[in-house]
DNA sequence: ACTGGCTCCTGAGGGC
DNA sequence: TGCCCTCAGGAGCCAG
């Protein structure tokens, strides 16, 4: 499941490749994602040069002259660089091609993501607009998730997961981040001290930027722009230990359903 | 304004 | 061994 890290090392894996190049075709081969790929997208591109890859959460933002392309992963997307003569698999839904010769395919078994053109501002779309803090970036801090959380009865993992809180904090990241905060998962986020949300907020940078630098966390089928895995699961405290020890308590690592979604935690060590 | 539930889809994995 | 069934999971959307 691609989460901010994967999405970041999928930009960082493409963007020397891409940038500068210009789109010299694009064909889709399946347009019903999340929602259906606009058919005029391959004429409007076409012959764009590709100035930059952003990202704003899990989206990634393929900037062009004239327009910008939106593309997010779902849970079994993504995007890899190929030879153009490479078979295509099922599932390529997209081949990018560009002048330079590279090809990027978009890959997603389950069509849960999204490739959206926009036109105006990228980060003033509606996809994009109303989303929550960068958790990498300087206005990032304990006191927002404070802030927010007044009044709210909602579990503090439900509210860490919603990207209008923070983007990008998906449900691997958030069950880690909560351990390290010593957190438990089904607190009513209205009733955490601000102390322990800058604990929290420490944590969610602290186990992000050490999931980019590992090249992000395959579980199963997560590959980067080259077609490689990442290495951070081996790093992970909770997410899919149930039943297995504690690395701080050595007590028995807990699984149960918080908000429709897996969550892992220890209860001893989380509150 | 919040909250929880539904929805899309496929492949993995469990049970028999 | 193989088939059938169940279900996870991001996030937009909607009803209460």
């Amino acid at each position: 499941m691609p989460e901010l890290p994967e999405v970041e090392t999928t930009r960082q894996g493409l963007a020397p490749h891409l940038c500068g190049a210009r789109l010299s075709k694009l064909l889709i081969r399946e347009r019903r994602l999340r929602w259906p790929v606009e058919a005029q997208l391959p004429r409007v591109l076409r012959g764009q040069r590709l100035d930059s890859i952003g990202r704003r959460g899990k989206y990634l933002i393929f900037e062009f002259q004239d327009a910008a392309v939106l593309i997010h992963l779902g849970m079994s997307g993504s995007l890899r660089l190929v030879e153009s003569n490479v078979p295509l698999r099922r599932h390529d839904h997209l081949l990018f091609d560009f002048d330079n010769g590279r090809q990027m395919r978009f890959h997603d078994p389950r069509r849960f993501g999204s490739v959206v053109l926009t036109r105006g501002q990228p980060l003033e779309h509606p996809l994009l607009v109303s989303l929550g803090p960068e958790p990498l970036g300087n206005h990032f801090a304990g006191e927002h998730l404070y802030t927010r959380s007044r009044g709210r009865t909602l579990a503090v993992k439900a509210f860490l997961m919603d990207a209008h809180t923070v983007a990008g904090v998906g449900n691997i990241y958030a069950n880690e981040a909560l351990y390290l905060a010593a957190i438990h998962p089904a607190r009513a986020a209205g009733r955490i001290s601000l102390q322990r949300y800058q604990r929290l907020a420490d944590g969610i940078r602290q186990v992000l930027s050490a999931a980019v630098r590992q090249g992000g966390t395959t579980l199963r089928d997560f590959v980067n722009g080259a077609g490689e895995p990442g290495y951070f699961a081996q790093h992970l405290n909770v997410y899919g230990r149930a039943t297995q020890p504690c690395h701080h308590c050595h007590g028995t690592i807990k699984l149960r359903n918080i908000g429709q979604r897996a969550s892992y935690y220890c209860p001893q060590c989380q509150h």
